[in-house]
DNA sequence: CTGAAAGCGCTTACAG
DNA sequence: CTGAAAGCGCTTACAG
């Protein structure tokens, strides 16, 4: 063990609750009472603590609140990759909202692999997290269910229905269709799509969008336009040479997501076919680095920062004992640079 | 306060170390060594308590640890922006060896403000964290050094000698200076460089190397060649705007980062010069972006997810009391196709 | 090598 | 409205 040498020169000398209760002449549970809000205190009483915490200059200890009172005012988020450019922006939402109401989050990457989501949750879990935030990912909706029998949960990507959990489900089939729909509009007929991972909800939905768009245009959806992608730039890559190798003809590509979209992009780049002149292109998502793509990438928004923060403030909400009812936002197209009408 | 109406019914009963002690027949103390091995144990003992523990499924609470021993098996994480593509890639670094190791990160970001890491540092700290870790910043070097005085510290981005702090630095330096060299080399002598943020270290080193370059090639450096940039895309185009306008003459650029670069090269796009056809184009830290740009940028390489490991490791040598010693790779250059020798 | 005991810094019934 | 006391689940000197 590496002795704990505390050359407490630096540190500020640890102040304790006890000594905070000494000098304001009050007994520890009045002052852990004031601190929680726990229970009325005389308004002389709560001064003299009040004064007593500023002088002193006294933090609670979360890791003793954590044991004694059963809460450790931190909450556990499972994520699929930290490094994600569209979870990144989930993550800072929630930071944000967690943060500004003294709870810390506990981030887990699950890789999206079932497995791995409920490894992090046993984790989190032996952490004594206070809640449990889960941005989509794999498990099963009993799994959640089931969790949630124990801890408060809030989950985005699907809706789901259970006592002590809160689902965030953002309309991806109808943003497909509005992606769909402005090819459609500008006159593309021959419109290839590049799917997410088969077994992704959102993957699905965005898919069924993109099929609804098409009949209700009356226009027949081709299965050789319809190449499976799995999320990645390299997939959007691979999508658009598979299409250029089976000679399918298409003047617009809608990929399922942006980093697909930006991988076609570079595919469709090396083919000497220009965006959008000889093809448009449109993504889904509107990560960061879209608006910066050349061309400025065409693309569904996705609040994804904004869903974060939501579904942070459900947590606070569960937490707090209260109903959470929660609106996500719809979703809106973004036309930028990367799709023009067929012929112009 | 929501009681806490735990209904067990789907999560297992908990089960403590008193509860393996009594099963294996021995006092809790001795159970307690044996798992954090703290003390030789007898054989028939140590069997008896490991059974006890596998049959239970019992999981310390890593609460009371932190209570009792002082040490919570939790490292802060100070970032500068959970959401950003380029450090984004060290927390997965630091996630995968600290988790490893059976410690877990506590991430907080700075936004690059001196005062809100100090809010971070105290926050974490407060958490009882056992370590920090800071990925470069803007705290000064004796802030670091003060922290480090009651917590061990491993901080990227700067070179420091202190006790109980580790620091790992790349050298940006000679990263920059390969990257100028490389457009030299191409026969570039109007090479326009896009800096970073003013105050920030790493901007500092990579203007640095990009002046080196010039002058062991012999080429006078340009003070209308040089504009400033703060590492964001929308920076980079900003850049290249002002370098048009001023009807500065160049063939080449060097941003001080992909970002930049990035914001560049959709800059270039809109005033109609192509890269890199008109203009080379060069960037730093090889973002996930910068392999999937059209046309893909070429970079310096800054392995940023394995810095996140080495720091990770680094932290968990000093926490167990080791000496740690870190070699930070070296940059180096990555050709891809925004490049061109001139005149080609 | 191993226990009994105290203690980490809080919270929370339990009694006034 | 407020205290005294027990307890959260561990670790760690202190004694054998």
């Amino acid at each position: 063990m590496n002795r704990p040498t505390r050359s407490r020169s630096a540190a500020p000398a640890k102040v304790t609750l006890e000594m905070v209760a000494e000098r304001a002449g009050v007994s520890p549970s009045t002052v852990s009472r004031i601190l929680n809000g726990t229970a009325v205190v005389s308004p002389e009483k709560r001064t003299a603590v009040d004064e007593a915490i500023a002088t002193l200059g006294f933090v609670p200890n979360p890791v003793a609140r954590g044991l004694a009172g059963g809460r450790t005012f931190s909450v556990g988020v499972l994520t699929q990759a930290i490094d994600s450019p569209f979870y990144g922006a989930a993550l800072r939402g929630i930071e944000g909202a967690l943060g500004a109401a003294g709870y810390s989050p506990l981030f887990m990457s699950g890789h999206w692999q079932a497995d791995e989501e409920s490894r992090c949750i046993d984790v989190l879990r032996s952490r004594r997290v206070d809640g449990l935030i889960v941005l989509t990912g794999r498990l099963s909706d009993s799994a959640l269910r089931s969790v949630a029998r124990s801890l408060p949960v809030v989950v985005t990507g699907r809706r789901l229905k259970a006592t002590n959990l809160v689902s965030l489900d953002f309309d991806h089939r109808e943003g497909a269709r509005q992606a769909t729909q402005h090819l459609i509009e500008l006159g593309h007929r021959r419109i290839a799509f590049i799917g997410g991972v088969a077994e992704h909800p959102d993957a699905v939905e965005r898919e069924q969008g993109y099929r609804l768009a098409l009949e209700a245009a009356g226009v027949r959806v081709d299965p050789a336009l319809v190449v499976p992608g799995a999320f990645t730039e390299h997939s959007g890559v691979l999508a658009v040479e598979r299409l250029l190798e089976r000679r399918v003809r298409f003047t617009a590509i809608f990929a399922a997501n942006d980093q697909m979209a930006l991988g076609a992009a570079l595919a469709l780049y090396r083919a000497g076919k220009r965006v959008p002149d000889d093809v448009s292109l449109v993504g889904f998502d509107d990560v960061a680095g879209s608006l910066y793509a050349v061309p400025p990438l065409t693309t569904v928004h996705n609040p994804i920062q904004e869903i974060g923060e939501l579904a942070a403030r459900a947590m606070l909400a569960l937490l707090a004992g209260e109903k959470a009812r929660v609106e996500v936002p719809a979703p809106r197209l973004i036309v930028r640079e990367s799709t023009r009408a067929l012929g112009a």
